[in-house]
DNA sequence: GTGCCTACTTCCCAACGGTAACCGGCAATT
DNA sequence: AATTGCCGGTTACCGTTGGGAAGTAGGCAC
């Protein structure tokens, strides 16, 4: 296929389209399968209703930019509820719609897998790595 | 916090560290949280062991670049096997272990979530770009 | 020698994500 | 009156990531 004659790369040039995945479950996959995403959801699923500040805390590592991005997103997909209080200084508040809160519960077998697996996982870099090194 | 006399920005300053998510667990959430390797685990745990070529006509519209890193990484991690056979043209073949079968299977919960309400988030969509179409 | 096969690797460029600074609007402090 | 602070954002800059296309290895068929 790629090479001196194949002038297209993206495979699914030479598939025969086996109709397998559908694209628009896999736009859907797109979204959720980000980190942020998951540790947002996560986040809100725990704690319940957060307010931007507070769910920037327990959202370990996040940068306010990915944040208002990921609940804009989330927002917009109707899995999060954004409430804004016209005070001073600015309250907005953010909880799980009930589409959020099922989809949090489909997540939760992830974290469960990955908290139980962290030694295996690590084991197994450290056993890839090493036989690199040789 | 972040303003003129704000030096840093990361939230990781402002808070008091909550040790609610282990970052080891994140590592790995991080490592699974992404579009072509979900996709490459669906593809191999419905397909079981597959070949390069194979692998990348099934997973919808991955480039040799991303197959290939998404596919060392899974190995690196101990969720795959890849078997080179050494003949002449290459053949190497993929297949989940034990605990990339585990994965998988906790992944399927997402999916089955992801076909089951694909029309609820394009209309949720649809609904706030109007919105904002104002 | 030229073409062909498969599984990569490399190059270039566009898009994404992190960092840090700036903004709006009002209230309290100096 | 001017500055500081609060909160939830934007914005500018910039390094890293990902996509597209072409190149590589190396032996076999023509």
């Amino acid at each position: 296929m790629y090479g001196t004659y194949h002038k297209e790369t993206t495979m699914a040039v030479l598939r025969n389209y086996p109709a397998d995945l559908d694209p628009r479950v896999i736009d859907v996959i797109g979204r959720v399968a980000d980190k942020w995403t998951m540790i947002v959801l996560d986040v809100l699923s725990e704690h319940g209703e957060l307010r931007f500040s507070k769910l920037a805390q327990l959202a370990s590592g996040i940068s306010q930019k990915m944040l208002t991005q990921t609940v804009r997103q989330l927002e917009r997909d109707g899995l999060v509820i954004r409430t804004i209080h016209p005070v001073i200084p600015p309250k907005v508040e953010y909880r799980l719609t009930d589409l959020g809160v099922s989809l949090a519960e489909a997540l939760c077998g992830v974290w469960v897998w990955a908290a139980h697996n962290v030694d295996r996982i690590a084991a197994s870099r450290r056993n890839y790595d090493n036989r690199s090194g040789d």
